[in-house]
DNA sequence: GGGCCCGCAGGG
DNA sequence: CCCTGCGGGCCC
């Protein structure tokens, strides 16, 4: 990770497992040896790189950052260098008895053996002095300075919410007249406040050798905080004149009259000016530096030069040990513009999923496999990794032309009504979520498309758009997921005390446009309960959700992330209460266990009832009795049951279940898409356990098990 | 306790 | 690519 990143900037998501070594220490600044040169580059922060994307970052010419990247990278490659300042190059300078930097010229460079200097440093370390002249003092004369005490000219301006804590940057400051404006000073922000009216930055000024440092300045000029550039870009000509390659052109037979794109320039194919064609070091063709877009006006100064279609944007191309680019997707996002410090790391609240139902397409009607009414969840997310209601927010999950598969009962609309095995729901739409918000008032009409089209569709009716409709038979309609939500609550008590639970299956009886209480027009819903498994509220239902063991099902690793949290606020706090103004500790309080994770008694869960069908099948698929008679010791389970089924047969190479298999003779079940892909790759062996499977395999695929796995999962294979 | 506003997933 | 959204947690 570098300086100033955050995890999130590498697109970490929750459960995400990564490695994080610790980097060697950086070499001397700006002293790079071709010695072991790749590990030098990747292994080490040396800077030219960093400070590359940096500039790529700021510059609004793409072009330049790009040349003066491959310059230093293909340079360092090359040879043995030093990466400093040239004579006459324009850098900052400080000046020793302020401490302040200035704009400065190098005049020369001159290198002192340190041998010279003192006994005990070793030869090879050489002193260099810069000797420069400050631009707006011409009466100092020339002076030298160390290395440490010239740098490239600052040119990168930082944003508000790009500034940190901790960070070092150049400021504007003036230690007699704080208020006023100064000289160019380094600074450290040691506090950064925003409110709706006022920025301000406090800065520790670090003075170098001329001082120690100043606490708590406020920085004047906020627009004005540079960023401090680490090393010197080089200017290296080094031009490699390139000769034509003369084979024999197979597109024009090297027939002189004729222009050809081949062996000619790339772009126009007429062969005058060969002194001004540059020749792609990857792809070999010749352009025109004039018929290039942009045309250039010489030939670069560059050793390599990659066409248009052969370069890659060096902007996207991120180094070992580099910075990050800015992606183009993290850019467009609202953090990327926001001065907004708010911390919205910690919780579920913009967390991504984790996992992702397989076992059904998105698309599917009607109950996920393994998901029994009853199921809970406390997050909404995780109801969307069970496959039950996808969307993260929306309530309505369908598509416009074919029919909506789940909803939500949150609690949304206060109109809505709910007595259980009837409710009445409300569409999307008509709100103004301008200001990037997910939900609103009811701010105008809403429309029969989208989702509010697509719930229409599950009704047994025809579509009408105006007026709405009644289904001549509601239970023909489409089958419609419901969950319902704690925060539903407020009107329903049908709804869960907390978190979210699955009810069941329910059809739409009809639906029609409405005032609503804020006086827009809305779409509303009637669906009516059409589930053979009873509702959780029920008696039967509660015994149910008993013997199949549902509790609350909580992210991975969220409890234990709760209980920490819990205990380091309690140290926090015993920081605060435990000062020691008495010999006597402050008695731990009671340790709260953390929230029970669902550690019911040992209980007989309801067993899964396979029907003859598939008892049937299951004989069926002789190829696998082994791996069913070790599903099957999994019935106990209840609905666990499939997930044991899901386990059982999945997949080695694609991780899902197996999709069209083909049970090997060696006992294992491969999608015939993977293995295909493998024989194709010439490797004729079984995935699971390299058993040679012979180059002319039949590939037959196991019809039964076929049979069953779509038993089990329906329509799981049109989602893959 | 209520306002604010973020990433993400999904459809179009 | 853009648009949409009956979450969620921080912060006032």
């Amino acid at each position: 990770m570098e300086d100033g990143h955050t995890i999130f900037d590498y697109n970490v998501g929750l459960n995400d497992i990564v490695q994080l070594l610790v980097r060697q220490a950086a070499p001397p600044a700006a002293v790079l040896k071709s010695k072991d040169k790749e590990a030098e580059l990747s292994d080490s922060d040396s800077g030219c790189s960093s400070a590359q994307s940096e500039s790529d970052k700021s510059s609004t010419h793409g072009e330049f950052a790009k040349h003066t990247f491959k310059t230093i990278v293909n340079s360092a490659l090359s040879m043995n260098f030093v990466i400093s300042p040239q004579i006459n190059e324009f850098v900052d300078a400080r000046d020793l008895n302020m401490g302040a930097w200035f704009e400065a010229q190098i005049v020369n460079v001159t290198k002192t053996s340190g041998e010279e200097g003192s006994d005990t440093k070793p030869r090879e370390e050489e002193v260099i002095h810069y000797h420069v002249k400050y631009e707006d003092y011409p009466e100092n004369g020339v002076v030298p300075l160390h290395s440490k005490d010239v740098r490239p000219r600052a040119r990168t301006v930082y944003q508000w919410h790009q500034l940190e804590v901790g960070m070092v940057v150049m400021v504007n400051f003036n230690p007699d007249e704080p208020k006023e404006r100064g000289y160019w000073y380094d600074a450290q922000i040691q506090r950064k406040r925003e409110t709706r009216t006022l920025h301000e930055i406090y800065t520790k000024i670090l003075l170098g050798d001329a001082g120690d440092s100043l606490n708590d300045c406020r920085i004047m000029f906020l627009t004005e905080i540079y960023k401090i550039e680490e090393v010197y870009s080089t200017h290296l000509n080094i031009s490699k004149s390139k000769g034509s390659n003369g084979p024999e052109c197979k597109h024009c037979k090297d027939d002189l009259k004729k222009n050809c794109r081949w062996c000619n320039c790339h772009v126009c194919g007429v062969k005058q000016d060969p002194d001004k064609q540059l020749l792609c070091d990857e792809c070999d063709m010749a352009f025109h530096i004039y018929c290039l877009n942009p045309p250039l006006t010489s030939l670069p100064d560059d050793d390599d030069w990659y066409c248009p279609e052969c370069r890659n944007d060096a902007s996207e191309v991120v180094l070992a040990g580099e910075k990050l680019k800015d992606s183009k997707k993290k850019s467009k996002m609202a953090s990327a513009s926001s001065t907004s410090q708010r911390d919205w790391g910690k919780g579920m609240a913009c967390v991504g999923r984790s996992k992702q139902c397989t076992i059904v397409p998105s698309n599917h009607y009607g109950p996920v496999p393994g998901v029994p009414v009853g199921s809970i969840w406390k997050f909404r997310v995780q109801v969307s990794e069970s496959g039950c209601h996808r969307p993260h927010v929306a309530g309505i999950h369908g598509r416009s032309n074919d029919g909506s598969y789940s909803l939500v009962l949150a609690g949304g609309y206060e109109d809505d009504q709910d007595n259980g095995n009837e409710f009445t729901y409300t569409g999307s739409g008509g709100r103004d979520l301008s200001g990037n918000k997910r939900t609103a008032e009811q701010s105008c009409d809403q429309k029969l498309t989208n989702m509010n089209r697509a719930l229409a569709l599950n009704c047994n009716a025809s579509v009408n758009e105006k007026d709405g409709a009644e289904a001549k038979d509601w239970k023909a309609g489409k089958p419609v997921r419901v969950v319902r939500s704690s925060k539903g609550r407020k009107h329903s008590k049908f709804s869960p005390e907390d978190g979210n639970r699955y009810d069941g299956i329910y059809k739409v009886v009809k639906y029609w446009p409405e005032k609503g209480k804020s006086g827009f027009l809305v779409w509303r819903y009637m669906l009516k309960r059409n589930d053979d498994e009873p509702a959780p509220w029920t008696r039967d239902g509660k015994e149910r959700i008993k013997k199949l063991g549902l509790t609350m099902q909580y992210p991975e690793g969220y409890l234990e992330a709760q209980a920490a949290k819990e205990k380091e606020n309690k140290e926090k706090e015993n920081e605060v209460t435990e000062t020691p103004t008495k010999g006597k500790r402050k008695r731990k309080s009671h340790e709260k266990s953390s929230p029970a994770k669902g550690t019911p008694k040992k209980m007989k869960v309801e067993a899964y009832k396979l029907t003859k069908e598939q008892k049937a099948w299951i004989k069926g698929d002789e190829s696998n009795r082994k791996l069913w008679g070790e599903a099957m010791e999994s019935l106990a389970l209840g609905p666990k049951f499939l997930n044991k089924v899901e386990e059982v047969f999945s997949c080695i190479c694609c991780q899902e279940v197996v999709f069209q298999p083909i049970t090997t003779e060696c006992q294992h079940n491969v999608c015939r898409e993977c293995l295909q892909r493998s024989f194709k790759a010439e490797v004729y062996s079984c995935p699971a356990c390299r058993h040679d499977l012979g180059k002319n395999n039949p590939m037959t695929v196991n019809n039964p098990l076929q049979a069953i796995l779509n038993q089990f999962f329906p329509g799981y294979s049109s989602g893959r």
